[in-house]
RNA sequence: UCCUGAGUAGCUCAAUGGCAGAGCAUUCGGCUGUUAACCGAAGGGUUGUAGGUUCGAGUCCUACCUCAGGAGCCA
């Protein structure tokens, strides 16, 4: 296909988030057709270029005649050039028109395969199959705007606060926790490789070289989970600290959040608005956030089964399902950190509570209006002999983690660190109701197109 | 893996066991301020697949396929 030099000459361009700083200025905006409305001899074609939509107006007698039938002829999602001047007007969504001079056409979509995505509503399988278009619709184009803020205020923080980043392998050896089914491959001649299920444990190794270290990359869980909380892949980000406990994890946690939740607010107001957020929901997230015990959200869990306000039982001694971590975040106005669970249903390397060594020392965050548990982490374990045999009683294969075991023989301290998903973060912080619609190509249990 | 539900036009959905329909999209026509514009017309169907019951099946039965929601597990 032709493309016109003009695509490609060395222009400046304003984007539509920014034409109320061009108002009365002719400009040349490069984008698609969203949709054309028709009056008689009014033309309304809306335009977007990826920052936003304005609307453009052609009356049949201010433009040539040979524009407006090229206008008028447009298909939903042609490419086009469009030269027009920006008016301020009361009646428009965004405050401001364009009023079209000329208009080119990069590519005209052809009306024997019109654009499959209509501005009506569309079932989630049919999106999905069509994942490579439907990211171009305003909601999803600002959902991914805000998960990319999400992820570069995350990096932000730990980049900003003495951290290294030191990205753990993506082919691993064996599990690194025993118990999650992975994905797994061939190895040339060295038998099986898995994809991680987190960089923890090589982060670890890092940390006692470096001192504060995070990891940020994708994860990989073969489980055949299928609820709108799962991806069988997806992006964690997870830091790891020489010389802190559980209260400096803790401490960590909720400033990590509140600064990434300060950056979206700051930036994103108006792609909130198009999600349909309630931003008055976000702005209460500043720590310290409230943190519970164990033992205190199961009281509050049986309180609440006594009243009647929830319809399971939750037995003491089990870990929390999803209804109970539900009721629990419900009754906070910001995440909720939860520590001290049982060690017996908690991973292997998870530290002992002094006070009390059925308990370990971790904390899960559980964000408000029942998004669940966005992170996860813990104090480990820094005993040579206790860690040992934790491995031992886990029935986990000793010599995959002689390494790991090394970091406690030489010059091992008490260190923490957590794991947050994106994905659930960014669900949470737009409010939706499915993660499938925080990632750009989302994978799940039975989903692996496009 | 288990439980529940859904598959009908490109899309979203109707249709008591008795003529397979509507809105949107597409094409054509109308309208000088439309806001998922509106009004008129046209084209568009192997009712997920394979069997079965019946005079007759989109509808009832069996199996399978696909998808969704939930449980378990997790971030």
């Amino acid at each position: 296909m032709h493309m016109s030099e003009s695509v490609t000459e060395k222009v400046t361009y304003p984007t539509i988030a920014t034409l109320s700083e061009h108002e009365g200025e002719t400009i040349i905006l490069r984008g698609w057709l969203y949709n054309l409305r028709e009056s008689g001899k009014l033309l309304f074609p809306i335009f977007r270029d990826g920052t936003g939509t304005i609307q453009g107006i052609v009356p049949k007698a201010a433009v040539a005649p040979e524009v407006f039938d090229r206008i008028k002829g447009l298909t939903l999602e042609s490419s086009v050039i469009v030269t027009g001047k920006v008016r301020a007007d009361s009646r428009a969504p965004s405050g401001f028109e364009l009023d079209v001079q000329d208009l080119e056409i990069v590519q005209q979509v052809s009306a024997e395969t019109p654009f499959p995505i209509s501005l009506k509503e569309h079932g989630v399988d049919f999106l999905m199959e069509h994942r490579h278009l439907w990211v171009r619709t305003p909601r999803q184009s600002a959902i991914l705007r805000v998960r990319a803020t999400i992820m570069r205020a995350a990096a932000e923080y730990f980049d900003t606060n003495g951290f290294t980043r030191t990205d753990p392998p993506i082919l691993t050896p064996n599990a690194c926790e025993g118990t999650s089914e992975l994905f797994e491959m061939d190895y040339f001649d060295d038998g099986k490789a898995y994809l991680t299920q987190s960089g923890q444990l090589y982060i670890e190794a890092t940390a006692l070289a470096l001192g504060k270290v995070y990891s940020f990359g994708p994860t990989f869980r073969a489980e055949k989970s299928k609820t709108r909380r799962h991806l069988t892949e997806f992006w964690m980000i997870e830091p790891e600290v020489a010389y802190i406990e559980l209260d400096g994890l803790m401490e960590l946690a909720e400033n990590f959040i509140s600064h990434i939740v300060a950056r979206v607010l700051e930036g994103h107001r108006a792609d909130l608005k198009v999600i349909g957020r309630d931003v008055t929901k976000l702005e209460t997230i500043k720590a310290p956030f409230p943190k519970i015990s164990y033992d205190e959200a199961a009281a509050m869990l049986a309180e609440a089964f006594k009243e009647g306000k929830i319809e399971n039982e939750f037995v003491y001694g089990n870990d929390f399902g999803s209804p109970d971590e539900t009721y629990i975040s419900s009754q906070f106005d910001r995440p909720v950190m939860v520590h001290r669970y049982p060690a017996a249903f908690k991973a292997f390397y998870m530290q002992p509570d002094p006070l009390d060594p059925t308990k370990a020392l971790c904390v899960d965050v559980l964000a408000p209006e029942g998004y669940g548990e966005i992170i996860g982490g813990s104090q480990r374990i820094d005993s040579y002999d206790l860690l040992k045999s934790r491995i031992e009683e886990h029935h986990l294969p000793l010599d995959a983690f002689q390494w790991y075991l090394d970091l406690r023989r030489y010059g091992s301290v008490p260190h923490a660190g957590f794991g947050m998903g994106i994905e659930r973060a960014v669900a949470w912080i737009c409010g939706l109701d499915h993660v499938r619609e925080t990632i750009p190509f989302a994978r799940t249990l039975n989903r692996i197109y496009p």
